[in-house]
RNA sequence: GCCGACGUAGCUCAACAGGCAGAGCAGCUGACUUGUAAUCAGCAGGUUACCGGUUCAAAUCCGGUCGUCGGCUCCA
C-alpha cells in the first residue's frame, strides 16, 4: 500500500498509510490533541479531523487556542444554534451563521414573531443536542444537487448563496443528525464538543446587509470549551461596561442628556474642563504646524449647499430653516464656509498650502435608530481643517496629517486602526480623478509603512478619505480622525491661485480632522481612561481633605497657592470623616488627595494621596507643586 | 428608519398572578470634631415617560407617541 508523508510543526516527518485519517493519528502527535484538537491545516488548508491524507503535505493541528481554532468552534456552535431553531420553529429560513470576535451569530426567516424571551428555549434545545453528541459530517455536492437540495428544504436564502458562488467553487454542506446546512466548514468533530454556551441578544439585520432586502432576527451568541472561560467572559463584559461613557458621565458630572434634545448632549462645568483643555492643546499644536483659525456661520444660504453639492447629495441629513422667506441650511460640514474665506483674495501659488483649521459646531440629521451618548450625535464640533494646495503638495501634506493624528493619539495612548475608503456608488465626479485621489492617498500611507484595510464603496461622495478608528469600552470601533481628498468641491466653486506663469490654476483641497468630533473624542476618552483622566485633563486635579473645621484655614491657603500655579483644586470642607472624603474623592477620580490635619498644618506640609494607588506620605508644598506641574507639562497617562 | 427589549424618587433597584408605590445611596436638618474608600439620628422626596382604552380598581393588562439600550442600515 502506498505511504504518505505528513511532515509535523515540530519538524518531525511521520510516514502514514495512504488516506489515513486525521483524527487517527492524533494520539501519535501529542495525546492532550485527543480531547483539545478542533480541526487541522494540510497544506495551509483548514480541514476537518475526518479528513483523509492522500498527498505528502504539512500537518497543522488546531485547537481553541488558535485564532483559526476559536472561530470554527464558534462557528459549529452557530450550526448547533440553527439546528435547534430549526427544531422548535418549523418553517423557518437560515441566513447566514458566521463566527465574529468573541461570539457568532445566525440570521434567521421566522415564521412567527420571535423575540428575546425565547433565546431560554433554544438554548435549552442545543444543550440537547450538544448532550446527543451528533458529528458534524462533510459532503460535497455539485452545483445542481446543491440548488435541488436546498430549494426542496424551501431555504430560499441558501439558494440565493449557492447562485452567487462562482463557477469553479466547491460546495460542500454539513450534517448533524436531521440538520444539514450549507458550509464550506471546517467544523468540529461533533456537537458535543460545544461545552458552554450563551445566547446574548436578538437584533434585526437586513438580508445581506442591505435595507432593500427583508429583514431578518439575528441571534448573537458565544461558546467556550470550559465554563470558566464563559463565567469570565461574561464578568468582563460587565466591567466593560461600568466604563461606559453614557454611565460614567452621569457619575462625574460630565454631561448629560436630556429627551428634550435627543442627541443633543449637554456639557457641564466638568465636561468643558475637558474640552477646553483638548481644545487650548488643539490650537497650540495646530498653530506650531502652520493654520490658521478661522469661524465660519453655522446657518448659510440654500443657495451655498446647492452649489457645493449637499443639496443633491446630503439634504436627507440637514435641517433647515427659513428666513426672510428664503430657506436656509444648519451647516453639516464647515467646508463650504472655509472655500467662501479662500475666495476673498486673489490666492498664489507662494501663499499655498493654506491651512484653514475650525473648531466647527455641525448639524446631521441622524436617523433615531443609531443615536449613542456622546459618540453618535446630532450635533457636534469638528476639529476640522482645509488645506488648499497645489497638486505637488498632496503628498506632504498628508503625510504631515497623518503624523500630527499619530502624534496627538499617542499623547493618549490610543491604539488606532486605519481605513482607506474608496468611490461609494453615489458620488459625484469622475473614475479617473477618484483613481488619482485614491492613489495619493494609497502612497502616502505606504510610504509611512502603514497596515490599512481597504473599504470598497465606503468614501464620501466627494472624494476618498482614510479613517482612523477608536475603540470604546466594549470593542466597538469609531471612526475620529479622518483625512478627505477633495478635487469637487475647488470644482464647483471655481477657486483658482495664480501661478508662476501668471495663468490661474487649480488648487487640490483636502479635508481633515483629528479628534474627529470632540463630543465623540471625550466619550472615548472617558471609556479609555475609565474616567480617570490624566493629571492635565482632569475636572478637578487636587483636592484637599481637612481633617476637622480647626484645618479648614490652612486647606484655603494651600488651595490658593495651587491656584496661582492654575491647578483646578476643590476643599472638601464638609463636617465628615477623612475616610468618607477619601472614599468620594476616590469615586469623583480625582487624581490627588491632601489630607491635612495638625502635624501637616504646624509643619506646613501636606500628605499626599494618589488616586488608586494610596497613601503617598508626607512632602513640603513646594515639592508636591514641583512634581504636578511636571505631570500636567508632560501630559503623563497612568 | 428597521428588528428586539426597556422606561418607578437625583442615582441603583423593589412592589406575588391588577387591590393604599417602597428601600439603599444622594439631598436637607441636627449631633459628633473626626487621620487614608461609607459616623449616628431625624426630615423631605413620586401625575410610576406621555396620551388614550379595558376594569369597581392599572406601575402592572391593551393601543398609540416619545425616549433609552442592544443590533441592522447609515456615519464624525
Amino acid at each position: 500500500m502506498d505511504k504518505v508523508k505528513v511532515f509535523l510543526k515540530n519538524g518531525e516527518v511521520k510516514e502514514y498509510d495512504y488516506g489515513v485519517l486525521i483524527k487517527d493519528i492524533l494520539p501519535e502527535i501529542n495525546k492532550r490533541y485527543i480531547k483539545e484538537a478542533l480541526a487541522a491545516k494540510f497544506n495551509g488548508e483548514l480541514v476537518d479531523l475526518s479528513k483523509k491524507i492522500t498527498e505528502d503535505g504539512s500537518l497543522e493541528i488546531i485547537t481553541f487556542n488558535d485564532e483559526e481554532g476559536k472561530k470554527v468552534y464558534l462557528h459549529s456552535a452557530a450550526h448547533v444554534m440553527a439546528q435547534a431553531v430549526k427544531r422548535l420553529f418549523p418553517g423557518v429560513k437560515l441566513g447566514i451563521g458566521p463566527a465574529i470576535e468573541n461570539g457568532f451569530y445566525y440570521d434567521f426567516d421566522f415564521p412567527v414573531d420571535f423575540s428575546s424571551d425565547d433565546l431560554a428555549a433554544v438554548e435549552d434545545e442545543m444543550a440537547k443536542i450538544i448532550k446527543e453528541d451528533y458529528p458534524f459530517i462533510r459532503r460535497e455536492l455539485s452545483r445542481q444537487e446543491a440548488l435541488k437540495l436546498f430549494s426542496d428544504l424551501g431555504e430560499k436564502y441558501k439558494v440565493e448563496l449557492i447562485e452567487d458562488l462562482p463557477e469553479d467553487a466547491v460546495i460542500s454542506v454539513y450534517e448533524q443528525g436531521e440538520f444539514i446546512d450549507l458550509c464550506a466548514g471546517p467544523h468540529v468533530p461533533s456537537t458535543g464538543r460545544i461545552k458552554a454556551f450563551k445566547l446574548l441578544s436578538v437584533a434585526g439585520a437586513y438580508w445581506r446587509g442591505s435595507e432593500n432586502n427583508p429583514m431578518l432576527k439575528r441571534i448573537y451568541g458565544t461558546a467556550f470549551p470550559k465554563k470558566s472561560m464563559l463565567e469570565e467572559y461574561l464578568q468582563k463584559l460587565e466591567e466593560a461596561k461600568k466604563r461606559d461613557h453614557r454611565k460614567l458621565g452621569v457619575q462625574l458630572g460630565l454631561f448629560s442628556l436630556h429627551e428634550e434634545g435627543p442627541g443633543f448632549p449637554f456639557f457641564h462645568s466638568k465636561g468643558m474642563v475637558i474640552i477646553n483643555e483638548l481644545e487650548n492643546f488643539w490650537r497650540k499644536e495646530h498653530k506650531i504646524r502652520g493654520y490658521q483659525e478661522i469661524k465660519t456661520p453655522i446657518i448659510l444660504n440654500r443657495s451655498l449647499w446647492e452649489q457645493s453639492g449637499h443639496w443633491d447629495h446630503y439634504k436627507e441629513n440637514m435641517y433647515f430653516t427659513e428666513i426672510d422667506n428664503s430657506t436656509y441650511a444648519l451647516k453639516p460640514m464647515n467646508c463650504p464656509g472655509a472655500i467662501l474665506i479662500y475666495k476673498t483674495e486673489q490666492r498664489s501659488y507662494r501663499d499655498l498650502p493654506i491651512r484653514f483649521a475650525e473648531l466647527g459646531l455641525v448639524h446631521r440629521h441622524e436617523r433615531s435608530g443609531v443615536l449613542h451618548g456622546l459618540m453618535r450625535v446630532r450635533a457636534f464640533t469638528q476639529d476640522d481643517a482645509h488645506i488648499f494646495m497645489l497638486p505637488s503638495q498632496i503628498k506632504d501634506e498628508i503625510i504631515g496629517v497623518m503624523d500630527l493624528v499619530d502624534y496627538f493619539y499617542n499623547i493618549f495612548g490610543f491604539e488606532y486602526m486605519v481605513e482607506l475608503s474608496t468611490k461609494p456608488p453615489k458620488a459625484m465626479g469622475s473614475d479617473e480623478i477618484w483613481e488619482q485621489a485614491t492613489n495619493a492617498l494609497k502612497e502616502a500611507m505606504e510610504g509611512k509603512n502603514m497596515d490599512y484595510v481597504i473599504n470598497e464603496g465606503e468614501g464620501a461622495f466627494y472624494g476618498p478619505k482614510i479613517d482612523f478608528h477608536l475603540k470604546d469600552c466594549l470593542g466597538r470601533t469609531w471612526q475620529c480622525g479622518t483625512i478627505q481628498l477633495d478635487f469637487m468641491l475647488p470644482e464647483k466653486f471655481d477657486i483658482n491661485y495664480i501661478g508662476p506663469d501668471g495663468e490661474k490654476h487649480r488648487p487640490v483641497m483636502l479635508h481633515r480632522v483629528i479628534f474627529g468630533s470632540i463630543e465623540r473624542f471625550v466619550g472615548i476618552l472617558i471609556e479609555h481612561y475609565g474616567g480617570a483622566f490624566p493629571l492635565w485633563l482632569a475636572p478637578v486635579q487636587i483636592v484637599i481633605l481637612p481633617i476637622a473645621d480647626r484645618h479648614l484655614d490652612y486647606a484655603l491657603d494651600i488651595k490658593k497657592m495651587l491656584e496661582r500655579e492654575d491647578f483646578r483644586v476643590e476643599v472638601d470642607a464638609r463636617n465628615e470623616k477623612i475616610g468618607y472624603k477619601i472614599r468620594e474623592a476616590e469615586i469623583q477620580k480625582i487624581p490627588y488627595m491632601l489630607i491635612v490635619g495638625d502635624a501637616e498644618k504646624e509643619k506646613e506640609i501636606v500628605s499626599v494621596r494618589k488616586r488608586r494607588e494610596g497613601d503617598l506620605g508626607l512632602v513640603s508644598l513646594t515639592e508636591f507643586i514641583e512634581k504636578i506641574k511636571f505631570e500636567r507639562a508632560n501630559k503623563t497617562v497612568q
